[in-house]
DNA sequence: GCCGTAAATTGAATTCATTATCACTTCAGT
DNA sequence: ACTGAAGTGATAATGAATTCAATTTACGGC
């Protein structure tokens, strides 16, 4: 059995206050509340996966709520520079998602699916490759790919 | 001096036989070693850079090595898809590099420049991860960002 | 509750990277 | 040299992301 280290699954904790929290961030930050807004980060919440802005877009539409393509992406800008969405770059365009703990994605190599983990590197690891750079480390963030169920591991 | 450990500086080890050794591979995958092909590899080789395709493009043409954008792209994939290349996916586009081996990439929030690093996770970690999510990881890749010359460390 | 205004929304038009099409050219084996 | 597959590249198409100008809306102050 293993002392469970650092790594945590993702949907682990969604802050209590849910995504009033973040509403409530929206406004100390003195954004406004647009409906659309709202929406924006309402689905991105309640869907907790990653999704691209054209899947919003369409998303909301299709269930009757109305948001034009221009007002996906500012709030798209604006939620993410608020801190309060992520944004990941993959070949084929960006995807975002709610919430932005600094964390790591592991992609299935089979389905492309993406798992999120909370993964944080031991200090001297950083310690060294600060020393070794020259620069202070601000964020990182680990990308790993690999195939589930592996044989040998059960 | 430090007991340097996992980290090593990219432009480290350019395999002695250098982009010959490249096209040798080019040709072993059945592949042909038309002139464009030579340019673009020539030139990833040599810049030692992350370049866009756009880039690749004007710098060729700009030193009367014509090429056109179509074939840039043709490029670019199959020297990816051999294995020669690597494409790393940002914000604004896909930038292409020599491939040296896998390795982490430190962006700089000030410039935006990337400097390549080899950083080894340890072993310890990695199982722990493949014991948490059931998958067998194939590869990773570290992405951090920061600022330079961290004031309280010299 | 009403107003004024700055912030947000909107669709159309635009930009720009990437892909598709396809006639033509070139490489490399016979 | 001959041949066919591989590669080239102008042009056109795609589609994500941005800009724009006009309209609407949120919300603090009255």
């Amino acid at each position: 059995m293993h002392t469970a280290p650092k790594i945590s699954g993702s949907s682990a904790e969604r802050d209590e206050d849910g995504v009033q929290g973040a509403f409530e961030r929206c406004r100390r930050l003195g954004m406004r509340l647009s409906l659309q807004r709202r929406m924006v980060l309402d689905l991105l919440w309640s869907e907790a996966t990653h999704l691209s802005a054209r899947d919003i877009f369409q998303k909301l539409n299709a269930c009757g709520r109305s948001i034009g393509h221009t007002s996906v992406y500012q709030n798209l800008e604006a939620l993410q520079s608020a801190g309060l969405i992520e944004c990941l770059d993959r070949a084929n365009g960006r995807l975002y998602s709610y919430r932005s703990d600094p964390h790591s994605h592991l992609t299935c190599i089979e389905t492309g699916n993406i798992t999120d983990l909370d993964i944080e590197l031991p200090e001297d690891l950083l310690d060294q490759i600060e020393a070794k750079t020259g620069y202070c480390i601000h964020s990182y963030t680990l990308q790993l790919s690999g195939r589930p169920a592996c044989k040998n591991r059960n």
